[in-house]
DNA sequence: CTGAAAGCGCTTACAG
DNA sequence: CTGAAAGCGCTTACAG
């Protein structure tokens, strides 16, 4: 590999010159930038980065910490990120937590190693603690949940208005007895949906509901789901914090010979693929992913540019989408 | 943030010996070694990587290719490969394609500007001349698909034994007439498995196998199972090169009132959640995503451990599954 | 066993 | 408008 000091010999500047001329410095003259930007394509050269990094002290790369992988929420999520980071040429570096604590340090790591200049927690990837901590020393911004009152920026939905909008969406199409299926933990998402429902049994009398916790494989909680609408034969709607849940609801209720659309109605969180693909596909509160991790590379952005740039919180629009379910 | 000369000046040795102490040099005395490890402690000193690796000329990255990452197929892969990197203390980069040769450019910079050491290539994220190009300077692997002859390391399944067992599978469970939808693109995999059930239908005379093209999007595809199966209603077999198609098959059936796993079998390609989450269940073929993932991070460090490793081909074994479809 | 010094490939104030 | 030189934070042959 051809280095900057090449491409100065091979047409006669010096390094500074050559630097000036691949930062597109203005100052140089337009003849002198042409005879160098023909030595760089003789010689092929590439800039190291990692050197031009050491030099500004900047990485160029931010961290982005998601639960896992396997999800196609997140997947999305990230898809919104890369746009966003591509357009900032900056790179992202993935961080799976996993659910394991050494896995969030090990990635945290390159914050203080230089490796990455800022971070973007995605979901419920850290605790209120670590964050504190790690929000000190480094940009951060969190991605769907957050942490009140914690001096960091997010970009959400109103999960207490979907939530509402989707329990008055069951009780128009009839539906008297909904049950709320929440996430395991209590995240800022799962108590704003809960309150949000609740707001809906206050608020339309013909409509009774219940929230129930939900399990974390799918196999316990289809148990769980069956053994609920057995002992409440009069529950007629659904609320499942996930597709993949939602998926989870129709298996449960095919298993006991229901309709799910009919006998008993089912909107999911989230609207990803996974609610496309089931038979009968899904009703779902939708959320914009994409536009949720593009909008968190924006707001890391506005934090790595100043130092005491405004804390901000964002609340993108969500949509109730009435499908098969 | 300390560097290495604030931890030389706190502990009164020089940065040489600092520098042995954190690469675990065994020739500092321990009693150096004490001291100096006080000083880090006491300074919170985090060694800064870009530094090391510019000295090194290492970037400690490895870059990985992935079609798209909206898919739990790659997404599983990919925690192979976190697995896999994480044990040798590497970073991975994730690019994704997303089918766009402009993406896929960006990525690759970041081999030829040192930010990256080798690159994974994950089912066809890259044409045939592109990877030629590349692996001639660069350690570089296949991951579920592969070019022959090309001196590139990789590591799949059995395409072809995978979609002969299939197929014989669903000869043994009374199928008569099975349709192979493949892929849309003439990988590897897909003319192997075509191969597959090619002989499949040699060897049994029992059955005949047709082979058809699949779509691109989920809602032709869907049109497209059902006018094959109009047409053709002696078809009484499914083979379909993923889970999400398996998905497809399962709706255009319920669509035409036709039973999935009584009156036409599925088996899927993959494997993955999404085989676990529809209803039925898809009987598949259980690809070992995370054991693709890691061995090919495996073969990449043999190829830059040494300039002129061997090529290796490695074959993993898959397993039909079969469940509800 | 330890240290002084060169150097990885860049950028950038400073001088001209 | 251009160049010489310092320096980013490390590692490593070499000398002692």
């Amino acid at each position: 590999m051809s280095t900057i000091k090449d491409v100065a010999k091979y047409c006669g500047y010096s390094v500074a010159t050559v630097s000036r001329v691949i930062n597109d410095d203005p100052i140089v003259k337009a003849e002198t930038r042409e005879k160098v930007l023909l030595a760089i394509r003789a010689l092929k050269y590439r800039p190291n980065l990692v050197a031009k990094n050491l030099r500004t002290q900047k990485s160029n790369s931010i961290l982005v910490m998601i639960p896992t992988i396997a999800n196609p929420y997140y997947a999305e999520v990230l898809r919104g990120i890369e746009q966003g980071v591509k357009e900032t040429e900056m790179n992202p570096i993935i961080g799976t937590v996993e659910f394991d604590p050494k896995h969030m340090d090990h990635f945290l790591e390159l914050l203080d190693s230089n490796q990455a200049d800022g971070v973007i927690f995605i979901s419920s990837s850290i605790t209120s603690d670590r964050l504190t901590e790690v929000a000190k020393k480094h940009p951060a911004v969190m991605c769907n949940e957050y942490f009140d009152p914690m001096p960091v920026s997010y970009v959400s939905i109103n999960n207490e208005d979907a939530a509402y909008e989707a329990a008055c969406e069951l009780a128009n199409a009839g539906c008297k007895q909904i049950a709320y299926f929440s996430g395991v933990r209590d995240s800022s998402s799962s108590l704003d949906r809960s309150r949000g429902v609740k707001r809906a049994e206050e608020e339309c009398e013909s409509v009774a509901v219940s929230i129930i916790r939900g399990e974390d494989d799918l196999h316990s909680l289809k148990n769980k789901i069956r053994r609920i609408l057995e002992e409440n034969p009069e529950i007629d709607g659904l609320i499942m914090n996930s597709d993949v849940n939602g998926s989870v609801a129709i298996r449960a209720l095919v298993e006991m010979d229901l309709v799910p659309g009919k006998d008993v109605r089912i909107i999911s969180f989230d609207g990803t693929i996974i609610s496309e693909i089931t038979t009968p596909m899904l009703s779902c509160v939708k959320q914009p992913l994409f536009d949720l991790g593009y909008k968190a590379v924006w707001l890391l952005e506005k934090q790595m540019k100043e130092e005491n740039a405004p804390i901000e919180r964002l609340i993108l629009s969500h949509e109730v989408t009435i499908r098969e379910t």
